[in-house]
DNA sequence: TCCTGATACGGCACTGAGTGCCACACTTGC
DNA sequence: GCAAGTGTGGCACTCAGTGCCGTATCAGGA
């Protein structure tokens, strides 16, 4: 069970990440400043920014979490999976999640759809998931350059395939099946797997 | 011919420019200040921030460009020529520049290559290829979800190959030739072409 | 040669993100 | 009840970036 002050952690916590989503909605993210959500919230500035790094975390604080899910996920390891299938297997965990916190989720998407000074950390994120599907399917061994650039093939397909993913599903309406698209995607993704991977 | 005013505007901006790769190198991107830049100049902050107009430009001017180069070249439209043959024309022309300004590419790559702090500006304009592409590729008509996401895909990967390739060519010792390397990349990516595009 | 409009520059003051430091209050465990 | 640990508030500071204004310099015409 959880401390008085584990739990009071936590709802300062929640109390600054709503106030500042909310602030984002009502006025926009540039024209929210820190002290803003910090009032708003009930505590200091300082507090705030000890529950958040950055301005830019309270918006992306849930994508961060998603790559070490998919990690976490894809870290018990099982025999006679293939790569492909252990992307799979992270990419409709990490599906599930989203489709489970939609509720903040989608008013996240909202703040960084109509902020353009948020595409570049939103960027950065994207290069995390890139280098981590570079990581997962670079073989042990030597690599040649063919390979190489196979992987980055890859690599850069699923990057772009789950961002386009993720926009349609945040903009639809009713709200789709995270998991079903996500599924679809990566059937549909299949082809470009190199076959000499997992031999 | 250009006026005195030019020339030594250009002086003043070439002076900046040099001045702040140069200290990125020798000290380090984040332990570098704009002051720092502009007093090594010889301007004032003021005037250092009116040519670049933020520190991170500093590093990525060129790269903003080369997307800029890249629609320039495809802009003069040519007939029976496939939308796949115009990106290879259009990142060949790039290819050209990158190799031809190689001198002031690679020190900026280095800074790059060196500081966590310009992974999301970087991100920020792989996102903004990325657009481009989903620009350039979507037919005019209605696209179905599966087309969309096929576009996606390839844009993706040309994001994704673009990505390792310069980063192979800026750290090749001796340097690569960027058009040759250019070219095996976008062949090796032919078969992920969808051959429903231009009919 | 002198005058006038345009432009680049320097300097100043300001906002806001982010950080280090210290004191205080509260909780937990003995 | 007491000591150690931790969250918090407040303060001061650095630095990126912007708006404003006065000034110096260049370009073009009388």
């Amino acid at each position: 069970m959880p401390t008085l002050i584990e739990r009071r952690h936590l709802d300062t916590r929640t109390a600054i990440a709503d106030a500042a989503v909310a602030l984002f909605i009502e006025r926009g993210f540039v024209e929210t400043t820190m002290d803003d959500i910090a009032q708003a919230a009930g505590v200091s500035r300082r507090t705030a920014y000890r529950h958040f790094p950055s301005k830019d975390d309270l918006v992306f604080e849930q994508p961060r979490r998603w790559l070490q899910h998919f990690n976490v996920t894809i870290a018990d390891y099982r025999p006679n999976e293939t790569l492909q299938q252990r992307c799979r297997r992270g990419l409709l965990a990490v599906a599930e999640v989203i489709q489970a916190s939609a509720a903040s989720v989608l008013p996240a998407y909202t703040v960084f759809a109509a902020t353009p000074a948020l595409r570049g950390t939103n960027g950065g994120i994207q290069q995390d998931w890139f280098e981590r599907y570079l990581e997962l399917l670079t073989p042990a061994g030597r690599v040649s350059p063919a390979q190489a650039l196979q992987i980055a093939t890859v690599a850069g397909a699923l990057v772009g395939t789950t961002t386009m993913l993720t926009a349609v599903w945040a903009t639809s309406e009713p709200l789709a099946d995270m998991t079903a698209m996500t599924t679809a995607v990566l059937d549909q993704l299949d082809p470009i797997w190199p076959d000499w991977l997992d031999t």
